[in-house]
DNA sequence: ATGTCAACAGTATGTTGA
């Protein structure tokens, strides 16, 4: 079974560069985020045409995320538990119906957290929280899941190209890389990183400063794997090339194989 | 050289969020 993330930066704005992606990779399943979309504007005949069931968690204007999947969904929730007053659309679950197993997959948009100290940053903090508390339940009943989408964290120094820029950044300052560890320390697997080592692998350029055509990256985007979802694991790439095409989004796919 | 993009409100371009 083949699990990818994708923040496509809008479903509009990707609605070419999305579907050419899909054609080419044949994700059984996909994680989008940043849809930017309110669910009844989603195009959704685009992608039941191609043979996905597709379920969407949308918000006018930002954020919003999405699951696209050739298998059936079952028990699909909307919204990360833990704080009924929040009402950003950033986390979405559903159990996906596999030849040998069934997979719990979480769809998730974790807050960016910029300008950090700040309410951002105590937001992004507390949401880190409240997804600590549901991986920790999902473990307690021994579901077999993947964790994925746009964390918004850099894990290690090797994970940017400049890893001295982003210093005081949340997305690297310490408090957002020790709530990651902390995560990770649960038990799950940073799928990436339980196959490739080393520096010089990113999943986002930004669109400023021809960060692109500078190799000026970092690695923000994750799957983590429960114990029984890392049994599984069979291979985890980036689709890095996806980044030089037309209308491209900031911005990769990162996926994984799971003999499931 | 701080060099971009997307969505929105509301009609041209400024604001917001990344």
């Amino acid at each position: 079974m083949k699990i990818a993330t994708f923040n496509i930066n809008g479903i509009k704005a990707r609605i070419d560069a999305l579907p050419a992606w899909l054609k080419e990779a044949q994700p059984d399943v996909a994680l989008l985020q940043e849809i930017k979309s309110v669910d009844e504007a989603f195009p959704r005949t685009v992608f039941e045409d191609m043979g996905y069931n597709l379920e969407t968690h949308g918000q006018k204007s930002f954020n919003g995320v999405a699951i696209l999947s050739k298998l059936p969904l079952e028990d699909v929730t909307r919204g990360l538990p833990g704080d009924e007053t929040d009402e950003q659309a950033r986390y979405i679950e559903a159990t996906v119906m596999g030849d040998t197993a069934p997979v719990r997959v979480c769809g998730l948009y974790l807050p960016n957290g910029n300008p950090a100290p700040g309410p951002k940053y105590d937001y992004k903090l507390d949401w880190m929280a409240r997804l600590y508390d549901r991986a920790k339940a999902l473990l307690a009943d021994e579901t077999t899941f993947v964790m994925a989408g746009d964390y918004n964290i850099i894990p290690q120094a090797e994970d940017a190209a400049k890893p001295e820029s982003w210093r005081e950044d949340a997305l690297f300052r310490l408090e957002s890389r020790t709530a990651f560890r902390r995560l990770l320390n649960l038990g799950l697997t940073e799928a990436f990183r339980a196959r490739t080592q080393g520096p010089g692998h990113y999943s986002f350029w930004d669109y400023q400063a021809g960060a692109w055509n500078r190799n000026n990256g970092i690695r923000i985007d994750h799957l983590l794997l429960s114990p029984q979802a890392a049994d599984m694991l069979v291979d985890c790439q980036i689709d890095k090339e996806v980044r030089g095409r037309d209308k491209p989004s900031d911005h990769v796919p990162v996926w994984v194989d799971l003999a499931a």
